[in-house]
DNA sequence: GCGAAGCATTGATGACTGTCAATGTGTTTG
DNA sequence: CAAACACATTGACAGTCATCAATGCTTCGC
């Protein structure tokens, strides 16, 4: 299958078309960066999964980093909207934000598919 | 509506399950800090619009980046697999690889979804 | 062959960020 | 009230990365 080159000029450029609002595209790139840490990224997979909320404690002890860390991570995530916490004595439950919007759901799940088949294919 | 929060015991935590592989999410956040750049975010995008391959110098037009940094962006998306290069005489002109996994072009579609949700929604 | 155009590479620099130690705040148990 | 627990906050440090100036490498027009 062959794919036609354009035709060009030397010195002179085409004006290709960046149809995305800067606003949308900064949004975008912060939803990423959040998402492109291991720790984050596993923490958003586990409460993608559970039925109930997870308590920091547990993301501590499983995720293998210190609890500033951990609390650091999850502060991120809470400000940024994509989890709802409930507090309950010393404990702090955290869930995924309810009213998430199913984008940002689409996009989780499609870079944890992503990862899943990249791992794959890499072996 | 009431969710139920686990009872707790204090001193005790309880293993959550993180069932991804350490590859899985090695490569996920890989592919999330890739595209976690308004640079290369909006290549992709402009890439996955495209009916022809574009040519670099109009990518230096329209993103407002000197050249050896568009070069830069763009060989780590090549190095990564996401394009293809094509060259002809002084032009390089690229396009999304065929062989793109679905997993990968559904996660490009979900943040550039999820940006634009949220730019429309924040203003 | 000469010079210019298009792109890649290298080196350097500034900014961002993930991490932990130390500390602070609120809560429960004794 | 005192001590222990769960979590948040602050400060500091090391690593990563986006960016550009300078340079190198092909390719094309003359």
């Amino acid at each position: 299958m062959q794919i036609s080159l354009p035709v060009r000029e030397r010195g002179t450029c085409c004006a290709i078309n960046l149809e995305l609002k800067p606003d949308a595209v900064d949004a975008a790139v912060d939803l990423l960066r959040l998402l492109a840490d291991p720790a984050r990224l596993q923490m958003m997979a586990a409460l993608q999964e559970a039925d109930q909320p997870v308590c920091i404690c547990d993301f501590t002890a499983a995720l293998g980093l210190s609890q500033p860390t951990i609390s650091h991570h999850v502060g991120r995530l809470l400000n940024a909207g994509l989890v709802k916490v409930t507090r309950k004595g010393v404990w702090s439950f955290y869930e995924m934000a309810p009213g998430l919007a199913p984008a940002t759901r689409d996009l989780l799940s499609s870079a944890l598919a992503a990862g899943q088949a990249s791992a794959r294919h890499h072996k």
